[in-house]
RNA sequence: GCCGCGGUGGCGGAAUUGGUAGACGCGCUGGACUUAAAAUCCAGUUGUGGCGACACAGUGCGGGUUCGAUUCCCGCCCGCGGCACCA
């Protein structure tokens, strides 16, 4: 099909004008110092079985779209694109098709990225990063090195998570609902020597740069992490035990009820179990109650319909240093072992769960709190809120957050114990037990322990192996690999092995985005130059299920780069905006499984793929998922025609069209703001309306006509690129200035002014006049009009509100 | 259970320092062009009543504030996302 008076062909342009911007290296960002920089970037690709479909490219096209309109703008524009690769999925997937995932990494990359380029993209290619080329994980390498050396890389042997089915441990953000985020089997706790990286060193830093770094992004991914990071300060103290030199520490955020505790709960964890068990008089019954609880899966321990059920301790009693009261001791699995201290006070009058187990166990519930209405009955419920302390000797009538201070202070100058802040975030557990992974650089040696590879040796190649296959026993399938495992300590050169886990999916991904701004760097991560000019990223795009994983991890990293100088910025991501999905058009997701996936080829294909473009940022808000529907792109391919038709309308000669001028006035500060404000739709709107005015004139000026190109282009390049050359331009229209707005220009025109008569608020009229009328005029014209004259009668008009330039409404 | 977001025509959606609800697009109806179809163009399109001018109703439900509420307040219902015994 050719081009012709009603339509164009997308087939003869696109590929032409992809080439042209690529030998003309249109799209390389270069750090001159005369013009201002951004840096757009788009979480990159991970690279997993199934290819693309319509909803991958969505995020892309709008950091495209803004990186057309900065570069139009005059900024240096820093846009680069690569490849997520190593990790559990593309291991998965590699075995189940008995691929080399080497192999299939690296045919997916090639697939995944002939289809970026039918987008257009503005990728600076020369900047192209990949997470498994040794050249890259060095300095993945290098980071959890300087870890080790700062004491921040640790070697653990809690329980952890355990995945039965992908046959490896998994952080804590890696579970959804207790169960594995990959393959939904139930994990189970663990005991198994593990890489941690000790992320709650960073979580004050993590929670409170949220708000002091001024970080533009949206306020519920903020909230996520401020959820996750779950700080609570509250008070660590201890109680003795009768007869016994032990003691229970307890956490409390609520040390204001200390003296309602009538009993004592400790997790089935807990040590001191073990520790009193020649005293506890019912011991075996409890440790068949602890045995039980371990047993259970995450998923069962944290179900929170069940029961709440525990068994005490017999013959054990502590003592409420408050009260001095002898109070029992229970354990239960609903107190957690990881959390503070894995135990604490059970204040039944105040507390919910511990309401309930004092109901069940029949155990006092002693009040100490009242509400200030004096309206709570704890006959019925728990009062959990704050309130005016009763029942507690010198500390009554104290408000709840009054008293907590004084009982602090209290504990403190008897020793007993000081504030405390826990967090509900754990450290990061690094280490997997599988094949498809950032070798972690660490060499066990029986005489110096775990010490580094020298930074000289790095990167630690990933040795090819002939079974990639997890074998289950805690160890990767490096360790079958002896003429690798088997090396000498860099210290003293004995005998010693290889550490032989690999790093998680994420390892990569924490820091990528400062690898692009140097990518070919042999000395160092970064040039520090480079660093300060490029950092922060200006805007990051992505999906928002990275709110409390990669965007923690990424954040973490960034600030521990800080305090070792290597970057210069305290957060990473200055502003961060979330794709929402499309989903298929049966309103679910799109996968395989489903077979409804729309592949982007086709509809280029058909369309093209500026129709493609188009469409989805016409769908709806940006961030909002939504369904997906074939006829939308006929209407945006529908909208391109159109334009394309335009140019045989343009005309060098003829004056200034005032109409014309003033629309395209207000639309070039409508689509400016609203590409800004990622409302892409709403600009893609004003666009046709404009276009649609334009088809009604006879003649089109040039100079307007280009300004129309210049605005349009961002979305759809291709074809506004084709226009601008046909007009007799040799030079890209991506080189050409985006067009200013004419502030003067938009009061110009109006000299005339529809006015909306209203009585009583509802709409009865409405008529035209001057600009210049002033509220007595309008008022005479209304109330001379005969609909209003007529409504009014002789009713008494009780006022008259003038909205300028709008309304006036009669009230009678 | 807690936190966050949302509910507007046949459909996707637009409009919030309170000021003409339904922009723009899809779909649908009628018309022009054509031997015919596609494409394109023109007109219409929230509902009810009316030939019509117009009237009444209308932004999840029930109240309230106001000259005026999709927008603000109170009480609910429904959907989506996140967290989930964190002491």
């Amino acid at each position: 099909m050719e081009n012709n008076n009603n339509h164009y062909n997308p087939q003869l342009i696109e590929k032409k004008w992809q080439l042209s911007w690529a030998t003309g290296n249109l799209y390389q960002s270069l750090e001159t110092k005369d013009q201002k920089k951004f840096y757009v970037l788009d979480m990159f690709p991970y690279i997993s079985g199934s290819g693309l479909h319509v909803g991958h490219p969505k995020g892309y096209i709008a950091t495209d779209i803004v990186a057309r309109q900065k570069m139009l703008q005059g900024f240096s524009v820093l846009h680069p694109m690569g490849w997520d690769a190593f990790g559990l999925p593309a291991e998965n997937y590699a075995i189940k098709n008995k691929i080399n995932p080497n192999i299939f990494v690296s045919e997916h990359i090639k697939r995944y990225k002939k289809q970026l380029e039918m987008f257009g993209f503005t990728y600076d290619w020369s900047k192209e990063i990949n997470t498994i080329d040794p050249e890259y994980y060095r300095w993945t390498q290098w980071i959890f090195l300087k870890m080790f050396e700062k004491g921040l890389a640790y070697e653990s042997e809690e329980p952890v998570n355990w995945c039965p089915s992908c046959k490896t441990v998994l952080a804590n953000e890696d579970l959804e609902g207790g169960k594995c985020e990959r393959c939904g089997s139930e994990v189970i706790q663990r005991k198994l020597r593990q890489w941690v990286l000790r992320m709650t060193d960073y979580a004050d830093r993590l929670l409170y740069d949220l708000d002091t770094e001024n970080l533009d992004w949206e306020d519920f991914i903020k909230e996520q992490q401020r959820n996750w990071i779950g700080r609570s300060e509250g008070v660590e103290f201890k109680l003795a035990l009768e007869d016994s030199d032990e003691e229970i520490r307890v956490y409390t955020t609520r040390l204001d009820t200390a003296f309602g505790v009538t009993y004592i709960v400790i997790a089935p964890e807990h040590q001191l179990i073990e520790k009193l068990k020649e005293k506890i008089s019912n011991y075996s019954e409890v440790l068949e109650y602890v045995n039980q609880a371990q047993n259970k899966t995450e998923l069962e321990r944290t179900d929170l319909q069940k029961d709440k059920k525990g068994i005490e301790l017999e013959n054990i009693k502590a003592i409420n240093p408050f009260t001095g009261e002898k109070i029992p001791v229970f354990v239960a699995d609903y107190v957690l072992g990881f959390y503070g201290t894995g135990a604490v006070i059970a204040v039944p009058a105040h507390d919910e769960r511990d309401y309930l187990f004092a109901k069940k166990y029949n155990l006092p519930i002693k009040q100490v709190i009242r509400d200030l209405e004096e309206v709570h009955s704890i006959q019925e419920s728990a009062f959990t809120e704050d309130g005016i302390l009763i029942n507690s000797e010198d500390y009554n009538g104290l408000h709840s957050s009054l008293a907590r201070e004084k009982m602090a202070e209290w504990l403190a100058k008897k020793d007993l114990g000081q504030k405390k802040v826990n967090y509900k975030m754990r450290n990061w557990v690094f280490s997997r037990q599988r094949y498809w992974g950032e070798p972690i650089p660490i060499i066990h040696c029986p005489s110096c322990g775990a010490v580094g590879v020298p930074e000289s040796e790095l990167p630690l190649k990933l040795p090819p192996v002939e079974n990639y296959e997890p074998s289950g026993t805690g160890e990767s399938p490096l360790a079958n690999i002896s003429e690798w495992v088997n090396t000498k300590c860099p210290k003293c050169g004995q005998e010693a092995k290889r550490e032989t886990n690999t790093m998680p999916q994420w390892a990569g991904s924490s820091w990528y985005y400062l690898r692009y701004i140097d990518p070919k760097n042999q000395e160092k991560l970064i040039d520090p130059n480079l660093e300060k000019h490029w950092m922060p990223v200006d805007l990051y795009v992505g999906g928002a299920e990275h709110a409390t994983r990669h965007l923690l991890y990424a954040r973490f990293w960034h600030k521990f780069l800080l305090d070792i100088g290597v970057v210069s910025t305290k957060e990473p991501f200055k502003r961060l905006v979330h794709v929402g999905l499309i989903l298929a058009e049966d309103g679910r997701k799109m996968s395989k499984r489903w077979s409804n996936v729309i592949n982007p080829d086709d509809i280029i294909q058909e369309f093209g793929v500026d129709a493609l473009r188009v469409y989805e940022m016409f769908m709806g808000p940006f961030s909002q998922s939504i369904t997906w529907n074939n006829n939308g792109v006929v209407g945006t391919k529908r909208f391109l025609d159109k334009v394309w038709k335009l140019q045989f309308k343009v005309s060098k000669e003829g004056g200034e069209n005032k109409k014309i001028s003033y629309l395209l006035n207000k639309t070039i500060k409508k689509v400016s703001d609203d590409i800004d404000n990622f409302k892409f739709n709403t600009a893609i709107s004003a666009l046709m309306i404009l276009v649609n005015e334009l088809e009604k004139e006879d003649k089109i000026i040039l100079a307007d006509y280009k300004k129309l190109l210049l605005i349009f282009s961002p979305f759809a390049p291709h074809l506004c690129e084709e226009l601008w050359s046909l007009f007799g331009h040799h030079d890209s229209i991506f080189l050409q200035s985006w067009p200013e707005y004419n502030e003067a220009l938009s009061s110009d025109f109006d000299q005339e002014m529809s006015i909306v008569v209203q009585i009583n608020g509802k709409i009865r009229d409405n008529f035209v006049l001057s600009a210049s009328a002033s509220q007595e005029e309008i008022e005479g014209v209304a109330l001379k009009r005969e609909k209003i004259s007529n409504l009014i009668g002789d009713q008494k008009i009780k006022k008259i509100i003038y909205v300028p330039k709008k309304i006036i409404n009669i009230v009678i």
